[in-house]
DNA sequence: GTGAGACCACCTCC
DNA sequence: CGGAGGTGGTCTCA
């Protein structure tokens, strides 16, 4: 299992709110130039996470502080999908999801979910703020971000890519993290289950509070993540993975 | 039209 | 507790 643990929160967090200055994939900014509009965001350094196939990068994007503030921001003014819009079918069952989830995006957006298509709501200030905030990080625009919400360890996700045919296919995916870190694992598409006929090993990745995961081209071609039960865990993870979606889709 | 393969879930087993 | 394997209906795509 190749590991990529995080290091406690930075020793910069009392220093919190503080200038940004300009990261490697910043554009329009020179090197240790000053963001005055993101004075809570702070300098950490990229870590570059790669495999076979496997190109992510993962960085703290926001103080504690501010990552309190926008984890509480969120609980109250996200909502979340019911009913229907939160069960889905596998293996010919149906199931309510094991965490809660919602989509928010450009007006008249959709997105698919396992065969389902819903429209997205309109963004909230919180969500457009950290949306400008990875932007300005990244330099890499987002007209959608699916919220999904882990009440505790016993909430997950299982083993999936993120390679619907909507996403610009060339655009990383940004998740970023709030509340309680979890475990993040990928698997090489040909390295699961009995009949894997080759031996890659797993990456897992544990995302912090306020961390920020990019996950370049061609990850979700190659390579599965899931976000499995951590059952001493009792807090509860917001996570919010920023996409572009195209307008025209394809037939 | 049509067959293979995938499957964002659960469970059981070790 | 955590990870692997089986599931057996429906959809997508070649």
């Amino acid at each position: 299992m190749e590991s990529f643990l995080n290091r406690p929160s930075c020793d910069n967090n009392s220093r919190c709110p503080q200038k940004r200055v300009k990261l490697q994939s910043d554009e329009g900014m020179k090197p240790g130039e000053v963001d005055e509009e993101d004075e809570f965001s702070h300098p950490v350094p990229w870590q570059k996470i790669e495999s076979e196939g496997l190109d992510c990068d993962y960085a703290l994007l926001l103080c504690k502080d501010e990552a309190d503030k926008m984890f509480k921001q969120l609980e109250e003014e996200v909502v979340y999908s019911t009913g229907e819009d939160a069960t889905v079918q596998v293996f010919g069952k149906v199931h309510s999801i094991p965490r809660k989830q919602a989509a928010y995006g450009d007006a008249g957006l959709t997105y698919t979910y396992s065969g389902v298509t819903r429209l997205a709501c309109t963004w909230t200030p919180t969500l457009e703020y950290i949306r400008d905030v990875v932007t300005n990080t990244t330099g890499q625009t987002f007209n959608f971000v699916l919220v999904n919400r882990y009440k505790d360890g016993q909430d997950h996700m299982g083993e999936h890519r993120d390679d619907e045919k909507e996403l610009d296919p060339f655009c990383p995916i940004a998740s970023v993290s709030l509340g309680a870190a979890r475990d993040l694992i990928f698997r090489h598409r040909d390295a699961r289950g009995k009949r894997a006929h080759r031996q890659i090993k797993p990456v897992k990745l544990e995302l912090a509070h306020g961390s920020l995961l990019l996950m370049n081209s061609p990850t979700n071609t190659f390579w599965y993540h899931s976000l499995p039960v951590r059952k001493k865990i009792s807090l509860p993870r917001i996570n919010l993975t920023f996409r572009r979606i195209l307008l025209e889709r394809k037939k």
